[in-house]
This record gives structure tokens, C-alpha cells and sequence, in this order.
DNA sequence: CGTATTTCAGGGACACTGAGATTG
DNA sequence: CCAATCTCAGTGACCCTGAAATAC
């Protein structure tokens, strides 16, 4: 992790500024502003994060994907059903399942019902590893704990009307 | 561009509510599922912002360095300032602007008064691009066209929030 | 046969680490 | 000599595309 660095200034006020400048009161500064924001807000997020899973050798995709598979009725999830609830391409369900099982948190089973795909099911040892970075991130607030709870409503739905709007689910 | 999957109900609002039959109504399952709602619509809006600069030649990455350079005061910035702005690290400067390098977006100059460094200058090739994308960007409102003027005043405000609770820069 | 599930091979874009060259 | 700037080489994690194996 390098030094963070800190500057004096709201650099997305900033570049709101520059682009009204430049492109006009009639320009999309606003949405600019608030996409950048959001890209911004998930960069840090994440950062933070992936420094919690990786105190117990995850990283927050994998941890996702053990969360999931804790949460499925019988522990495991069919390769295909991966990849969509994470909303990930195949190949990366595949990729991040293989990297689990090389640590000993998933195991892969054949499906007898359909011997095309394969179960993925996570093991006690996946199992600890998904509860040590869930206490942490906890703790953490999940990066969020400068917000009070009318302000979580608040961003949550703002972000679900995005989210609504860009056909992700069917509300 | 793989085929959108559409699920039927909302993944993150039934991760929440899971998490709370888990985690009992004490865990912070309003914090996780707002912190998932960023995730998400960052990846929503990075893969719509990469589609419209990849009809340029660009990614996303490499359009966001251009408008950098087109607003600096004479189209040029030092590698250093450059990493400080984006707000990556400086090896991902350096490779972020040798490829506008190859793509003849980008100019590197040496810099006269302190030859460690050098300069890199945006062309004339690559302001076009970086217009042309910036059009393409607007019309299609960032991808927040769903959202009204108060409501993405609201969104602005609240990763406002977030972002000076995690330090990333000092208001 | 066509379709569905999944993997494999391979490449791209990006983040980091560590080493080293150059200059202040 | 030390510090700063920057590049280079290499690694890792992730995402995709295209092709193929297998089974429905």
C-alpha cells in the first residue's frame, strides 16, 4: 500500500469547475461530478477492503463468493448460479473458484442431476475465513461508518434508482 | 460485451435481507448493502464509460488522463502530478500515458528545469479523441440520465460525505 | 442434431513491488 | 551522500474472447 495521497482541495469540484468552464452551463458538469464521485467513493471502498480480506488471505471478490455460497441453502452453488449472482462473466466464477479451492475454502463436487456442471461448496475452512473478514468489516462499518442511518436510506436509494434506470434487475 | 443478466428481483436487497436473519438486526447490514450498491453502479457505469471511449480508441483510464491534460493550463503535465491527480499509483502513470504514447495521443518532452522528469503533452489526435468521447459521454448523461438536478445534488453531497470521512482529501 | 454448462488457452488493462538510472 | 523523479521488469488479480469438451 503506497502513502495515501491528500489534497488540499475537492478534486471533483474541481474538474466541475473546469469542464463548466470550458463546455458551458448547458454541459453535463453535474452528472459528471456525481459519476466521478461514484467512481472515486468505490476506488476507496475497495481499497479498504481488499486490506481487511487480505489480513486472512482473501481478497473481496473471493470473499463475496464465499458469502454467497454461505448463504445458499446447502452450502454450494452451481458454477453458472455463481458467475450471475456475482454478476461476473463464467470464466471469472471459474477462475475465482479455482483460486478457493487452491486455498483449501472451497471444494468442487460434480452435479448428478446434471453432469454437464459442477458444485462449488465452501468448507469449514471457508467458512472461518468468510466470518474473520465479516467481524472485520463490521468493525469497519463497512468503510461507512461517517454516515448516519437516514443518510444510508438516503444513498442507498439514490443508488438504487441508478441501478433501476440502467435495467440492472427488474424491479 | 457479454449478454446483461437480468435478475428478477434485487440481488443486494435480498443479500440484506439475509445478512440480517444472520447476522441478527444489530449487524450493519445497511452499511453492506449500501457499500454493494457503490460497487455496483461503479461497475454499471465503468463498463457503459468504457464502451463509449473504446469507440474512440480509448478506455476509460486513458480518456479521464487526456481531459487531465486538455485542462491543464499549457496541455502538459509532469508524470508526478499526473499520478497525483488520477490518483494512481506512478508506475500507472507511466503506463497509462505510454500508451497514448503509442496511440500518438500523447507527447513525452523532457523537462528543462529538472531533467529527472519529464512532461507528457496532449496532441492535437488526442484532444479530438478526447472531444469526440466527452460528446458521447454527455449525450448519454454518464449513464445518470434516471436521476433529476436535486437528486444528483443529493448523490454528489452524500459521497461527499464518504469521501472527507476517508480522508481523501481535506475540505 | 442443436443447446447448455463449463473449462481452457490466451490476451488486455491495470495495480503493485522492488531495483536501478539519473538528477537535484 | 541523501533525496526525489521516473522507468523497467516482473507479478498478481481480474475481465474478457474464442474454441473446445461434455452432457442434455
Amino acid at each position: 500500500m503506497s502513502e495515501p495521497v491528500r489534497l488540499p482541495f475537492d478534486p471533483i469540484e474541481r474538474a466541475r469547475e473546469l469542464w463548466v468552464r470550458r463546455w458551458g452551463e448547458g454541459s453535463r458538469a453535474d452528472a459528471m461530478a456525481t459519476a466521478t464521485s461514484v467512481m472515486r467513493v468505490q476506488q476507496l471502498l475497495l481499497a479498504r477492503f481488499d486490506t481487511i480480506a487480505g489480513r486472512h488471505g482473501l481478497t473481496f471478490a473471493r470473499y463475496e463468493c464465499l458469502v454467497l455460497l454461505a448463504f445458499s441453502r446447502e452450502g454450494r452453488l452451481s458454477m453458472s448460479r455463481i458467475g450471475e449472482r456475482l454478476m461476473v462473466h463464467p470464466t471469472s466464477a471459474t477462475n475465482i473458484v479455482q483460486r478457493l479451492v487452491a486455498q483449501g475454502f472451497v471444494e468442487r463436487v460434480p452435479n448428478p442431476q446434471d453432469r454437464r456442471g459442477a458444485f462449488a461448496v465452501v468448507t469449514d475452512a471457508g467458512r472461518a475465513a468468510m466470518e474473520a473478514v465479516t467481524a472485520d468489516l463490521e468493525a469497519a462499518d463497512f468503510g461507512l461508518g461517517m454516515l448516519g442511518p437516514e443518510q444510508h436510506d438516503a444513498l442507498f436509494s439514490l443508488l438504487r434508482e441508478v441501478r433501476v434506470g440502467a435495467r440492472d434487475f427488474t424491479p
